[in-house]
DNA sequence: CTACTTGTTAGCACGCAACTAGAACAAGTT
DNA sequence: AACTTGTTCTAGTTGCGTGCTAACAAGTAG
């Protein structure tokens, strides 16, 4: 799985996890019954701890995101349409960058909206 | 100024303060050349330190929201036009809630598509 | 039944970022 | 001249994120 990680990043490790797999899901990259790394073999492989990695995954579990089981490992458990989904984001993207507003002003905004 | 701090939340108090003030500009609240409270007053009623405030403020005005100068305090400088910006807004939170997405979920996606 | 995989939980330690506190200074306003 | 307000500096505390080790539970594979 291509995960790219940014240690000197300000975002914690296991939000920037968490948060490319949600990505990955939401665009259908990865379809419904996909299985993930094993938090082992991912932490491994991305040079990070394994708790760091479980992190990610029970927040993902938590939003319902994968399903977790003992033996069998994280499995994605339900996609959205992400048809309607990507044109919404893409508007948004394309007016932000139109009127040239902030990329934080933008996530603020939504951030608040979604509250 | 109606600003309202969760001293439990995760997010930083800095970015709280920040993402507020973002939203409020973005929305028309705080028309430019609106003046904020001073830092130190901010930070009183806010039950909060001055610096705490100020690095929001500084994040601001890098970002071309504000501008700072003594004496005078913080300015909104610049305003987006909210009209279009806050139909795309609206319309991804339609679909975010349309779909049941997690609010973590959109907010992510829209990270990686400004990146 | 046995061995292996994998998530779950627990305890401890370390570093860094966030936050606080106090103070002095600089530039602008009144 | 007095006051306001951002700027800078130093220093301390705290909590979170991360790492490390280890054991345990539940499922899978042989």
């Amino acid at each position: 799985m291509l995960l790219r990680i940014d240690p000197s990043s300000a975002e914690p490790l296991f939000e920037q996890i968490g948060g490319q797999v949600r990505a990955l899901v939401a665009r259908g990259e990865l379809p419904v019954g996909t299985r993930l790394p094993s938090a082992r073999d991912l932490a491994e492989s991305l040079d990070v701890n394994l708790h760091t990695v479980l992190r990610a995954y029970q927040e993902l579990r938590a939003d319902g995101v994968i399903e977790l089981r003992r033996g069998r490992g994280a499995v994605v458990a339900s996609a959205p349409d992400h048809g309607p989904l990507h044109e919404a984001i893409s508007a948004l993207v394309a007016t932000t960058r139109r009127l040239d507003i902030p990329p934080a002003t933008a996530v603020a905004l939504l951030k608040e909206a979604l509250r």
